[in-house]
RNA sequence: GACCCUAUCAUCUAGUGGUUAGGAUACGGCCCUCUCAAGGCCGGUACACGGGUUCAAGUCCCGUUAGGGUCGCCA
């Protein structure tokens, strides 16, 4: 191609290819350190997935002494949101995934490798279109989306495999005169990569996740430069991994057809490829059949749905990186108190190579035992801080009895394996504790209904009668007791059982009359515990009342 | 349609030629117990199917079936 052609492709000044590299000198790292990114696009909907490859790759780029960065793929203007870089950045503080570069919450960048927002990144992809087209390596395509779109009919109807490739290339041998009338007339156009792989040659692909691949090579000439002149995914990749010396790349397995291009795109433009650790995407189970968990579907596909319901950060974490690394449920059981980033991440330990099950039932599971190793201290802010995004009401509830709800999530929070795991996210509080509050107190006499009017009665009006807050427990219960007694409900359990039909009842039945008239339920936590928390004034006017 | 990947309990998985096929979650039972939760103990449930190779196959090979993914100027 002509050179006069070429600067009629590429009119504007570009940068050389030597400043650019100039600019992007090898890190200096220490032996095995290991570069990672994330690099999702600002749609507006921030993905599980990316939370999930977040972990992997923060992980392994810091246990390796390496950099976790995150890259903005915001190529495609029209899906292009506002307020979505926001949401992304802040989707990994969330979980704590801190890259060491990337965009700040201010708009402006940290990292020596930048600007990591790729439409920032223009004249980059332009210089090396450029010089991939003077290399005779790509060459500018005018085929309309419509011819596109016909190609693949006839070739769908003549059974031929679909796609810009071989004597399907309509523009790949144009003569320089063609183009340069096609250019003169304003033509559109997009640079298309001239593939030079033969798709009867295998060629072999290590995947860290995957084990060995066997793929065809490519000979699609792909789009790589798109007509307002941005990079396709593919070219971007090429040249942001390889300037920023980024040395494993995680991503979604469904990259897994395309990294026979990828890894002929880097050796067109004369580097080596990064490793590839593709990893199969969570699934979901929807009527009997596993699929991808779909955005347009699925509510938990977006990472706000565990922000609403309240999930703690560290359970979502906790339950991705078990998926990620199946040895971790070990290693917790091992180390119940250790932060979570002291769990060795490990390629040869992912496991999931079909694609998990997203599983709430385990998720919950998790997240109650990540609650149950919380102080109540740091349950209230956690909760307060979900409150006040999505239950300001709530919110302002726990700020004006912070006390009394410290001590309500006090009860049984016991060590190790004695705590109480009955909250499993931050929305169930509000119904566990509405008890605790006289103005969502709810008596519920009906629950009584089996015992006898004057049983109930009694027995209710003479603990009221004894009731004494400082009582220690034990003098609190053997009360209980000899009050069931005095009325027939048997005090001892073993005697009970051996002739129950001798008793009305017995010492339970006793406890769960006091425990409906304070608490408005049949089932709570420690009735002792929760009779200290209220206080005597709130006791004896639920007994009375 | 073509290409690629995957296949162990309901779920996530351990397993790299010789295992009573292990764990976790879920489920059921018992114990503990003022109810619930938690905890302890016990239990049932799995190598998709069919052929090979081998003294020996969950593990290796081939096929079938089933699932997943990809074939865009989306990423």
């Amino acid at each position: 191609m002509t050179p006069e052609i070429i600067e009629k492709m590429f009119p504007n000044p570009l940068p050389s290819i030597a400043e650019i590299e100039a600019k992007y000198p090898p890190r200096q790292l220490p032996e095995g350190a290991k570069v990672m990114r994330v690099a999702p696009s600002p749609t507006g909907f921030m993905h599980l997935g990316g939370i999930y490859q977040g972990i992997l790759a923060d992980r392994i780029a810091h246990q390796s002494g390496g950099v976790f960065f995150v890259r903005i793929e915001d190529t495609d203007q029209k899906r292009k949101v506002d307020g979505a870089i926001d949401l992304i950045i802040k989707s990994f503080e969330r979980y704590n995934l801190v890259p060491d570069e990337g965009v700040n919450l201010d708009g402006s960048e940290k990292g020596n490798y930048g600007p990591y927002t790729q439409s920032l990144r223009k004249d980059i992809y332009q210089a090396y279109a450029k010089k991939l087209v003077e290399e005779g390596k790509a060459y500018p395509c005018f085929c309309t989306a419509e011819d596109v779109e016909l190609l693949r009919k006839v070739q769908e109807k003549t059974n031929v495999r679909p796609g810009y490739h071989g004597q399907y290339a309509k523009c790949r041998n144009l003569t320089d005169s063609q183009i340069l009338e096609n250019l003169n007339a304003g033509k559109p156009w997009v640079l298309r990569f001239k593939s030079t792989g033969d798709y009867e040659k295998k060629m072999a692909i290590k995947d860290l996740a995957k084990g060995m691949l066997l793929m065809p090579e490519n000979d699609l000439d792909i789009v790589i430069l798109k007509g307002d002149g941005l990079p396709t995914y593919h070219f971007a990749h090429a040249i942001d991994d390889h300037l920023m010396g980024t040395t494993h790349v995680s991503r979604g397995d469904e990259w897994v057809s395309s990294t026979p291009l990828h890894i002929q795109l880097f050796a067109a433009l004369g580097w080596k490829a990064p490793k590839y650790a593709q990893l199969a995407t969570l699934q979901k189970l929807d009527n009997g059949h596993k699929r991808k968990l779909s955005k347009r579907h699925d509510p938990e596909a977006s990472i706000t749905y565990f922000w609403e319901h309240g999930y703690p950060e560290l359970a979502l974490v906790e339950y991705l990186t078990n998926i990620l690394n199946a040895n971790f449920e070990d290693w917790r059981k091992a180390n119940p108190m250790a932060p979570i980033t002291d769990f060795q991440m490990n390629f040869n330990k992912i496991s999931n190579t079909g694609g998990a099950l997203f599983d709430f039932v385990k998720l919950n599971s998790i997240s109650k035992d990540v609650v149950a190793r919380m102080t109540a201290e740091e349950v209230y802010k956690a909760v307060l801080k979900w409150a006040q995004e999505y239950r300001p009401d709530f919110a302002k509830r726990l700020t004006d009895n912070q006390a009394l709800v410290t001590a309500a999530l006090n009860i049984e929070r016991g060590i190790g394996k004695q705590s109480r795991k009955d909250i499993v996210k931050w929305e169930d509080v509000p119904a566990d504790l509405a008890f605790y509050f006289e103005d969502s107190f709810e008596a519920h006499p009906e629950l009584l209904a089996s015992y006898e009017r004057a049983d109930v009665q009694a027995i209710v009006s003479a603990f009221a009668q004894v009731y004494d807050p400082n009582d220690a427990k034990d003098i609190w219960f053997n009360k209980i007791k000899e009050i069931g007694a005095q009325y027939g409900f048997c005090a001892d359990m073993k005697a009970y059982k051996a002739n129950p039909s001798a008793f009305k009842g017995n010492v339970s039945d006793v406890a769960k009359i006091l425990r409906v008239k304070i608490t408005g339920r049949e089932q709570s936590p420690d009735l002792y515990a929760i009779m200290q928390v209220l206080g005597k004034e709130s006791v004896l006017k639920r007994l009375k009342g």
